[in-house]
DNA sequence: ATTACTAAAACTCGAGTAA
DNA sequence: TTTACTCGAGTTTTAGTAA
């Protein structure tokens, strides 16, 4: 749903444009908009904000509808995400790397997790980029609703980037690993860039966690995310 | 000590830069750099790079020592002020304005209050900027070495800006001020720019608050303050 | 290796203006 | 009034290169 990893690499009066429109809320529903306006508040020319909106409009960062002399503009998630990036980049500039501690239920996945984590294409960036091998097969913790809230927060975080590829034809997503800690286990958090689930989280960690650790369906962990 | 409310302005890439470099401790102290490698990370050339570099430290956003082939940079206050800004510009785009409340002990100032509110050059503007004259002279609270950390973070907020201005060959500074309550009254806690004080905030009012609340020096208030 | 100048190419700007 | 095009001027970029 959301875009992810990949910076859309906007530029700097663009981001100000972006930011400009969501102090105007622009991203829970159009707002009517002038270019003239825009650009006044911008210091720049009526046919220089034009110009960003055109831009942003192209790179699928805003929604325009126009009517005879009207436009209405809303920010697209990615537009959202982009604010939330460099909102996360500043933050970490100042309150340091973030952490958060969750608790969650074993839940069991579709069994896909053992398809992708054998892909080599990912297998040797985990053994370069997290420095192992992980076991084939991600641990689900399902998370409640309202925590997933502050969970998912962490898809925001800066972790370790996963990179996608193609193999055979098909493509495989990137994803970012954040360390993570189950009881006495070491090992990730990995958060696909498309991700599916939506109160569910994977783990993934040299050993088969349900092994090592005795766990079985339903049993409640906690679980403590770093950010990198 | 602390340049403000002023926008210094500095532009997109350049901004990236100091971000970066700030992510490399270059608040702390100097760090070693090179044109080529800040280049590479920002997407730009090396040429590109060392033009921010020296655009930045024109504009006293960074200084720098240059041995031999080795420059160590290290960023200004200033510089620190405006990465500050930003942060604050997007916290408020996703957590809201922000709001603190604080004890404090009510003091005696200098009696400088007066003589500076009194200047029509700022009784005009907070009349139609806050939409009220304030009784001349401030309400000094001081507050804790400990809660002050807090409470110093008020400056880099959204607040109601009071402009300089030069009256009689002298120059008056400008400041922000935040609504703020305490106990049943409603006024603004004033910032000047250029701050005197470590541990004392000035609270002004319509009215003289130590008349109106029956206060005196050592009553200890409770002080809620909201970003605009 | 560096930093940082020069020069030419590549962008970006706002004025003018069409629709 | 709007949005948004063209175009000349100005600005910013990178390549080449000096120190």
């Amino acid at each position: 749903m959301t875009a992810h990893g990949r910076r859309p690499k906007v530029k700097g009066e663009e981001l100000e444009l972006l930011k400009l429109l969501a102090a105007a809320k622009a991203s829970q529903g159009p707002v009517v908009v002038t270019s003239r306006d825009l650009g006044e508040k911008l210091g720049v020319s009526q046919q220089a904000a034009d110009r960003y909106l055109l831009s942003l409009e192209a790179g699928g960062l805003i929604t325009r509808s126009l009517a005879a002399r009207r436009q209405k503009v809303q920010l697209s998630d990615a537009a959202m995400e982009t604010l939330r990036q460099e909102y996360h980049g500043y933050r970490r500039l100042f309150e340091g790397p973030g952490s958060c501690r969750f608790a969650g239920a074993v839940a069991s996945g579709l069994g896909e997790g053992r398809y992708y984590l054998s892909q080599p294409g990912y297998v040797i960036q985990f053994a370069s980029k997290l420095g192992y091998e992980p076991y084939p097969g991600t641990l689900n913790v399902r998370v409640g609703e309202k925590e997933m809230q502050r969970v998912g927060a962490v898809r925001h975080w800066n972790g370790i980037r996963i990179d996608g590829f193609e193999s055979g034809g098909r493509t495989f997503g990137g994803a970012s690993c954040y360390p993570a800690k189950l009881r006495s286990a070491l090992g990730h958090l990995i958060i696909p860039d498309r991700t599916h689930h939506r109160d569910v989280v994977e783990l993934i960690a040299p050993e088969r966690l349900r092994d090592s650790l005795s766990l079985k369906d339903g049993d409640v962990v906690d679980v403590d995310v770093e950010e990198t």
